[in-house]
DNA sequence: ATCGGGCAATCTGTATACAATCCAGAGCCG
DNA sequence: CGGCTCTGGATTGTATACAGATTGCCCGAT
């Protein structure tokens, strides 16, 4: 969406294009941004050492910003910081990751079932638009479109539930659980969009219950996949 | 129980006493932990301006740390960050209060469940401790102790659910209505504690779907409190 | 050969300095 | 007399500099 071409070609380092948009001016939002894609992405792999200086150099800036970025993460749950020590790409354990799916999934519940009660046609539409567009890419696998569509219909989804502090938390557990999703999410593409759609169609229906039960076993469902992966894959551990 | 003694006789400011303990080095950490005291005691008003080189001044640190602290507390959400305008105390609005004591009711009711099939012993045991002492400082009008007893039976409370997630995101809703709570706490002290009794006896019990119901509804009471006050008082706004 | 001590490089924590921006108020013009 | 512009002060954003701490390595002693 927006060029971060900038960011590879510095290099040299010595202007910024401040002017770009001139809507986004704070260096420490940009670095933030770009570090957070960074991490979704798996540019940067979990439990890798982040430092600032490394960083400041890599984004053209000082320490101060990429400062400020790293406490922003941190506080999003999406790097580690140990005092004296520095930052980390955050590499949450197995119970960390249930622990954020349990309550992700409580809180999806909760919201689907406001959404179901207000029943915002505009919003609606929206998801509905998001549904179609989802339902098509992962019936052609486009892997690439995935992870956006799922974060646009699940925002949606928030939109509709009108709790902003409800979609905050939510959203921030999704960041925090996709690295870790990350390996399954192509897997279940297909039903994924199913499940959008049954809770999309309960949310229509103003089904209250039904619609929470759907959002929140949802997310159960691919957080038990996870799981059951895992504990096939960390046996070898410690 | 920290000294915060030096905060107010730096003055000069020359040494800090960096020795004092010798456990809590960052000043970033001290800063955060003075600030959001002051916050929550009402020493800085909501929707009060926090200009960093007086808040430097005040704790005898240059600006960085004190940045950094406030950063920090606006992740928690107790102070409100405008781009370019700094830092004001975090005022939420009735809407705002509204939603986070929703979702807070919420998470407290997932987390009562936990308790009750948990049924950790050592955990209980402090629980009854708490819960003695509160329900004995709101008998006897304490109101000065009840503060922080609260705290510590909902921290003990979340301890018992073992959800660290959880118990965070409690803590932080908890931190940013207290605030807007702050003038009805004194008010419902002994209703408060026989809700508290309620709940453990629930949790003691086994008693998963009562533990929940209980603990919803102990947060969404006091939250009617609070929206029936407020929507006499606010009516004169905007 | 292994263990312990010390030293150097690296990195974080903090302070200070400078640049850019915003807001208020005074003064000017219509 | 009202509205607009312009300037000065105040405040945030960013950069650079320095100090303290931690890590890892090398070397020497046993």
């Amino acid at each position: 969406m927006r060029p971060t071409s900038w960011l590879t070609a510095i290099d040299g380092a010595a202007e910024r294009p401040r002017a770009a948009p001139g809507i986004e001016s704070p260096l420490r939002e940009i670095v933030t941004a770009e570090l957070r894609q960074a991490i979704l992405a798996g540019r940067y792999k979990p439990g890798q050492r982040l430092v600032e200086d490394r960083l400041a150099a890599d984004f053209g800036v000082s320490r101060n910003p990429v400062r400020e970025a790293l406490r922003s993460l941190a506080a999003e749950g999406l790097v580690a910081l140990t005092a004296r020590r520095g930052a980390t790409v955050a590499a949450p354990s197995a119970a960390d990751a249930r622990e954020m799916i349990e309550v992700r999934a409580t809180l999806e519940g909760l919201n689907a079932r406001h959404a179901a009660r207000r029943r915002d046609p505009q919003v609606i539409a929206l998801l509905s638009e998001v549904l179609s567009q989802g339902t098509a890419a992962a019936a052609a696998g486009a892997l690439d479109a995935l992870p956006d569509l799922n974060a646009r219909f699940h925002d949606a989804l928030a939109a509709a539930g009108s709790n902003r502090v409800l979609g905050d938390l939510m959203r921030s557990l999704r960041l925090r659980t996709s690295t870790v999703f990350a390996p399954l999410g192509a897997w279940r593409a297909r039903e994924t969009w199913e499940e959008h759609a049954a809770i999309l169609k309960a949310v229509i229906a103003g089904d209250e219950a039904l619609s929470a039960l759907l959002a929140e076993r949802h997310v159960m469902r691919a957080g038990d996949d996870f799981l059951r992966a895992e504990s096939g894959a960390t046996a070898a551990d410690s």
